[in-house]
DNA sequence: ATGTCTTTGTGAACGCGTGCACAAAGATGG
DNA sequence: CCATCTTTGTGCACGCGTTCACAAAGACAT
């Protein structure tokens, strides 16, 4: 049941370390706004406050691409886009099928920065017989007995998922089974893949969760003197007091 | 401009691990179904697999929360349910606004597991005054001229934030100063907070983008012989060959 | 009580990611 | 052509996170 890979190698891609990929595309996402402006360059001191990072951090990200900057001047924001989106694959179409059009899929159908940056929504399937040939987003909802012929036709290699969790990992198995080889998975469950088939998790309870966990940190803070309440994470946290660990043992 | 802080220590809270904590709901949800199936005990290595994680490093996660295992037996279920439920804070409930109640919010709105684990939707928060006074999911919207008053009113501390980005910023910005500590962002933008304030983001382009990188470097590689396609990604990936690199440089 | 067998808890090694600090590169002005 | 000034690219050190491997702890049978 669920086993999903369990060793995670985070070796380089290409040279290009793991966390540098996860923050290519907030580069490219401020240096798209900046093209939008027409600014032409662009210190890595002011892209780093406009990603949020630290400019070092992203100087060196930059440097596993090559040497596109100019010293003295900075970045030129064209080709630092153009650079990044070939790097990332976006400068070809990816089609894509969301499989499970419920709340969340309709909503993720009727997304429109889905297709800004190189997706295209090839297909919606839903196994509810009542949704099959409904319009969503402009597209016919097409039932899930197709799916491997769906997948097929389209070539698809990136599959969405956003089915209830009892069915999540049928679901995987069969887009797997018919070539996908990419999978975002919103269902909280924990997919077992085949190796050579990524799969990213978008978990909302899972979000809420951890912060839960610092709100509870920071509420306790508040009463037990033990350190000024300065303290800042944007995804981190620090330290803090304990509060109370009941020993009880069960049987 | 949207700066959003640099530094993150990433030290310990409360002496646990920030990669720890980001698993605990991981444990806590397969903890969960072990408990409605009755499973009086469970060892580290199934618990493991069924999260998906190595079974050393789920035994040095429950280090931290202390020595609650039992050798040769293992873990007490329930009693472990108990044990992380408290130490995320979920015994208590979190009330929680949702502001921008597009195709997003609403889905979100609608979505049931929000309340399983403690978080309850206190209200739901859009500038539209068509959409003020609608019912979504059983609630009623209400207008964002009112958003201090009801965060204050309702002792929110969690905001999530699904508008356009354009307005993210403000938004946030209203909701730290009504109160709110901790905010789940939706919208693709780099939010600046104060100290004290932690910010999660969800971003459906970024994870998609991160999918195609690796997808790019499978398809190259079956064409260049470089290594055997055995590989295996759940979050991270490894090496690959180079493609083209045209060295032109713009002006 | 003693031995065996299972499973935890953790010491230690290692690798990845981060950020400081600076030398080198190149632009710009005289 | 030289001096100055800005900004990149990176060597280096450090800390967090992961994993291996094993001793100790306890259950269970005899
Ligand atoms: N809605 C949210 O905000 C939200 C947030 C976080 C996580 N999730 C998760 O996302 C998933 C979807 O949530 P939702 O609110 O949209 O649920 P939903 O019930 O509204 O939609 C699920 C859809 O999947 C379809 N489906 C069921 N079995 C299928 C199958 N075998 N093949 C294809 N389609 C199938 C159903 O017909 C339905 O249309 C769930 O796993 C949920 O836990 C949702
Ligand atoms: N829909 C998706 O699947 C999806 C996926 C990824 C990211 N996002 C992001 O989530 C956000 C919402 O997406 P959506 O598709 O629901 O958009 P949407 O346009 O359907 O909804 C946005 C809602 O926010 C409201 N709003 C606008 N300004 C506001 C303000 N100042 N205060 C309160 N409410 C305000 C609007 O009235 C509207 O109801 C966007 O930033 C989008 O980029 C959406």
């Amino acid at each position: 049941m669920a086993t999903g890979r369990t060793h995670r190698p985070a070796t380089r891609s290409r040279g290009i370390p793991e966390a540098t990929v996860a923050r290519l595309p907030l580069y490219l996402r401020a240096l798209t706004a900046l093209s939008e402006r027409s600014v032409p360059t662009v210190s890595s001191e002011e892209l780093a406050a406009a990603a949020g990072v630290n400019s070092a951090k992203l100087r060196k990200d930059f440097s596993y691409l090559g040497s596109y900057g100019t010293r003295g001047v900075g970045y030129d924001v064209e080709y630092l886009v153009y650079q990044i989106s070939r790097e990332l694959g976006l400068t070809q179409d990816w089609p894509v099928v969301i499989v499970g059009i419920g709340n969340l899929g309709a909503a993720l159908a009727n997304y429109g920065g889905f297709a800004s940056r190189g997706f295209r929504v090839a297909a919606l399937i839903d196994a509810d017989p009542a949704m099959t040939g409904r319009q969503v987003a402009g597209i016919a909802v097409q039932h899930s007995d197709d799916l491997e012929k769906i997948v097929s036709d389209n070539g698809v290699s990136i599959g969405v998922i956003t089915t209830p969790p009892g069915v999540a990992q049928q679901v995987c198995d069969r887009l797997v089974a018919a070539g996908v080889t990419s999978i975002l998975n919103f269902a909280p469950t924990v997919l077992s893949v085949p190796d050579g088939v990524d799969v990213r998790k978008v978990d909302l309870s899972i979000e809420l969760q951890i912060l839960a966990f610092h709100e509870q940190r920071k509420a306790g803070e508040e009463h037990e003197g033990t350190v000024p309440p300065v303290a800042a994470h944007q995804d981190s946290s620090e330290q803090g007091p304990d509060g109370d660990v009941p020993a009880v043992m069960p049987a």
